[in-house]
DNA sequence: TTGCAAAGTGAGTCCAGACTCATTATCTTC
DNA sequence: GAAGATAATGAGTCTGGACTCACTTTGCAA
């Protein structure tokens, strides 16, 4: 177990459970508009509760944070998931790459976790899972001849790492941004020169 | 001027000049190592000196950060320079891209200036020098034809900033890194799938 | 309704790191 | 080599942010 959050095995309280939803709600906006970086005072203030109250739910701010992180990868996830499903023409891998980077251009709180920034949790089986999750989108594209054999998760997993960090601390606007992917999508893509 | 360095017209007395240099030096250290989060008390240790020594040469951290910067961004533009020079085969911008995303893995300056993470200083015009630099080495690499001409300038700072600090938070080693840049580099080339 | 455990509150503690300044030490000049 | 200017020193101040806890309030079970 790496994150704490007070679980004693009694339910919650009618009005804990109400705060633990507005805490949680509060830290994604903050941690999305400054990044890990951010106050548990900011938080509390965005929750529209005590600090104490904060402290009381997750113990430290990295238990918070964690918990948010967990919401994003799982988000993330799905979506891989969700293109994986529907989409046999290998595509699936460039759209969650593209929809990642520009996500990752708005909320700081996702460029923070691809780039392990901040938060001391053991995010590693974390990022396991997101990562089985693109091998599936990997494996889809090189069957259907969209990105080249050679290519292989590691590496794919390191550009959308660095392109979401460079397109959030860069300030990329659309166009930039897409700019660099196409170069990056061609340079997966078989045929392309090696 | 955006940045001070408590610069009277009299020439520093002797036992300042070598204390200026020591701090320089310490600094770059430190930074290259812990990055610009690096207290200013680990710079004076290092360099032997009291904290208030460091802060008499540079009144504020982050014109400390500014020195060590444009240290480093000179660096760079220096190594670009040469590339350009003795090489007309085009190679220069890839062997640029290499070397630097190497040092950024070792050192975190070098990631944290390219993310203008921490400085608050306006490095905009300094880092326009380096932007002509690689300027330089895109257009001979367009011109001997190991570049598409279609890629310009902004999408190959953003490839390089972003793959800098990717590599240093992703922690590369040299293998990864070889992989990653070859699909950049793909990319880049004339001829890739676009 | 009431009693108490659970939860909320926010002023206060603690700490790290930037920065100050009165004092002391060291150059440099004549 | 003395005097005055310049620089070094480091204990101390200040600030922001994580975290605590004595006390108050609230929900819920009986």
């Amino acid at each position: 177990m790496t994150s704490r959050t007070t679980d004693p095995g009694r339910p919650l309280r009618a009005d804990a459970q109400r705060n633990r939803v507005r805490i949680l709600a509060a830290a994604e906006e903050v941690f999305a508009e400054y990044g890990v970086a951010a106050s548990t005072e900011e938080v509390a203030a965005r929750a529209g509760v005590a600090i104490g109250t904060v402290f009381r739910h997750f113990p430290t701010k990295n238990d918070l944070l964690a918990a948010i992180m967990k919401g994003v990868l799982a988000g993330l996830v799905e979506e891989a998931a969700t293109l994986g499903g529907d989409n046999s023409d290998g595509t699936g891998l460039f759209t969650f790459f593209a929809r990642t980077v520009e996500q990752a251009a708005t909320e700081k709180a996702v460029a923070d976790l691809l780039a392990r920034t901040g938060v001391e949790i053991q995010l590693p089986e974390l990022l396991d899972v997101l990562g089985e999750a693109v091998h599936g989108l990997l494996r889809q594209a090189k069957a259907a001849g969209t990105v080249d054999r050679q290519v292989r998760l590691p590496e794919v997993m390191a550009l959308l790492a660095s392109t979401c960090q460079g397109a959030l601390n860069g300030g990329w606007d659309a166009e930039l941004r897409e700019r660099t992917l196409a170069i990056i999508f061609a340079g997966l893509r078989p045929g392309a020169p090696r």
